[in-house]
RNA sequence: GGCCCGUUGGUCAAGCGGUUAAGACACCGCCCUUUCACGGCGGUAACAGGAGUUCGAUUCUCCUACGGGUCACCA
């Protein structure tokens, strides 16, 4: 056995320092419950002054989908998760995506075989489909007992075969979670796991000890289904001699009471919520908010905030339902704490969509829009009657509160028309003026005036902005053409 | 089925032996308002159930129920 190898791997961890890393498959769509991994462990390291290490898990080569890298790398960047370490940016403990990594598992393994904490085991592949109806077993461990004729015989026929984990037969194996605390189980309950395969790689689970330990990963952030395999990682960084890192497990964001929140039953993934009009620092906030409270009252937190704050004692045990309302509501804190000048700017592309008019300025409806919009994406429909008054019913020209009906609207329309062509310098403070002396003059009340107004300009009952803004942003004649088609209507 | 984990209002959650059991979202009402929204004020609503331990349990222990995870040469 060549030890040098060993050491020279040895040599190149760096230690002393708290070390994260974020392992993702290549799938090409960031799950929620992925990026909340992510943020995590993010947090962890940097809250610590540590390294974030990106490493991609591309072992399955038949889920290989293109560009999923790529996608990890930029998602990663836009929500300013910037990883110290990573396949693009490169490091000292590389090669960082695991399908560049292949070579050394096996040797690794053969250590432990040498130790007896591992076996060679030649026994046919148990096919997990034939086992209908019947509960699940484990593998009875024959191979391990084979004498060292029986497995040199079998290597010389050339048989091929996987190298097990030895488990202990008896005692119990004890790990520890930061999260769920100290778990105890049965060793006869642990499963000789394969560690290679017969094609020579790694399981996951091997590669994930020994890249882990190589890397000098500190704290193992992971999903809460890893949490019965743990034990065994425990047993395999023991046979190594190796420091067992800090178990983070995350339990799952969920769709409901039962469900994972999965893109497979059509729930959205991080880009999903992106197209959906949500921002990103957004997203971020909900999503670590998911899962994990600072304990006090303050619930919108920059991501630099986060890291200061972050403690791992918040994380929470029992799942969470992914609730969009929520995130709906923190998105728009998030729109609202936007200077006018930066939300224009986002804004820009939505009212675009909505309102194809050249001569209509996007950036005079921003700031009607800012204080009532919830998610970018709503902002077409709310704004598409600049283009065209839609068909709407003269029904809508009753408000109760504000006394006015199809014919009071007729009548105030009337009136209004001569006093808004008479303006003549077109500002907004000189119809807002013009309006309001017209109201006081006829003693009227502001919404008597001012909603059959808004009515006969947009069409709709609920509006960004009111009667001021749109005569201001829709030009005088098009102002007068809108009140005369409404007088028109109204006439009938 | 075995093993492991979880369970505070509809949702996210604070709580870490003694509290009128926070707060937020959602919902409802009122106020403000040229609509809606925003904002302000207020309201409805929870410790899964049962035994212990204790002077005292949401907090500790056990059991039950319900949910989840896991038992692959997949990651």
């Amino acid at each position: 056995m060549d030890m040098k190898f060993f050491e020279e791997a040895e040599a190149r961890i760096p230690k002393g320092r708290v070390r994260t890393r974020f392992a993702p498959s290549p799938t090409g769509y960031m799950h929620i419950g992925n990026l909340r991994t992510a943020l995590y462990t993010y947090m962890i390291a940097k809250h610590h002054g540590g390294d974030f290490i990106l490493r991609i898990e591309d072992t399955d080569q038949g889920r290989l989908v293109e560009g999923a890298t790529d996608l990890i790398y930029r998602t990663l960047r836009e929500t300013g998760l910037n990883y110290d370490e990573g396949p693009d940016i490169g490091g000292p403990v590389g090669p960082y995506i695991q399908s560049e990594r292949m070579g050394m598992y096996k040797q690794y393994a053969e250590l432990l075989i040498e130790r007896g904490a591992a076996y060679r085991c030649f026994c046919e592949k148990t096919d997990h489909e034939e086992k209908d109806g019947e509960s699940p077993t484990k593998y009875d461990g024959r191979c391990s007992r084979l004498s060292p004729e029986e497995i040199q015989a079998r290597l010389d026929a050339g048989v091929p075969y996987v190298i097990r984990q030895k488990m202990p037969e008896s005692g119990e194996t004890t790990f520890s979670d930061v999260v769920y605390g100290d778990i105890t189980v049965p060793n006869e309950d642990l499963d000789d796991q394969v560690l290679i395969k017969s094609d020579g790689f790694p399981t996951y689970n091997f590669a994930n000890v020994i890249d882990d330990h190589l890397m000098g990963i500190t704290h193992v952030v992971r999903g809460s289904e890893y949490l019965s395999s743990a034990p065994k990682y425990n047993l395999l960084y023991e046979a190594f001699g190796w420091e067992i890192p800090t178990y983070v497990h995350c339990s799952p964001v969920m769709k409901n009471a039962t469900q994972k929140l999965s893109k497979r039953n059509g729930d959205p993934s991080y880009e999903d919520l992106i197209n959906e009009g949500y921002l990103k620092d957004a997203v971020v906030n909900y999503v670590t908010l998911l899962g994990w409270s600072p304990g006090g009252e303050q619930e919108i937190f920059s991501l630099s905030e986060l890291v200061d704050i972050f403690e791992l004692r918040g994380i929470s045990k029992s799942p969470a339902i992914f609730d969009v309302a929520k995130l709906k509501y923190i998105n728009a804190e998030y729109i609202r704490a936007m200077t006018p000048e930066a939300f224009a700017e986002v804004a820009r592309p939505y009212i675009r969509q909505g309102v194809k008019n050249p001569d209509i300025n996007p950036d005079l409806i921003a700031p009607l829009l800012q204080q009532r919009c919830e998610r970018l994406a709503d902002i077409p429909e709310q704004v598409d009657f600049f283009d065209a008054v839609p068909e709407y019913d003269s029904e809508m020209y009753f408000h109760k509160k504000m006394k006015t009906n199809a014919e009071t609207a007729l009548v105030t329309l009337t009136e209004l028309r001569p006093v808004i062509e008479g303006i003549n310098d077109w500002t907004f403070d000189n119809i807002h003026d013009a309006l309001f002396s017209y109201i006081a003059d006829r003693e009227l009340k502001n919404g008597f005036v001012l909603w059959p107004l808004r009515t006969a300009l947009s069409g709709k009952q609920v509006t960004p902005g009111g009667g001021v803004e749109f005569c201001h942003i829709l030009g005088k004649e098009e102002s007068l053409a809108r009140i005369d088609a409404a007088i028109k209507k109204l006439s009938k």
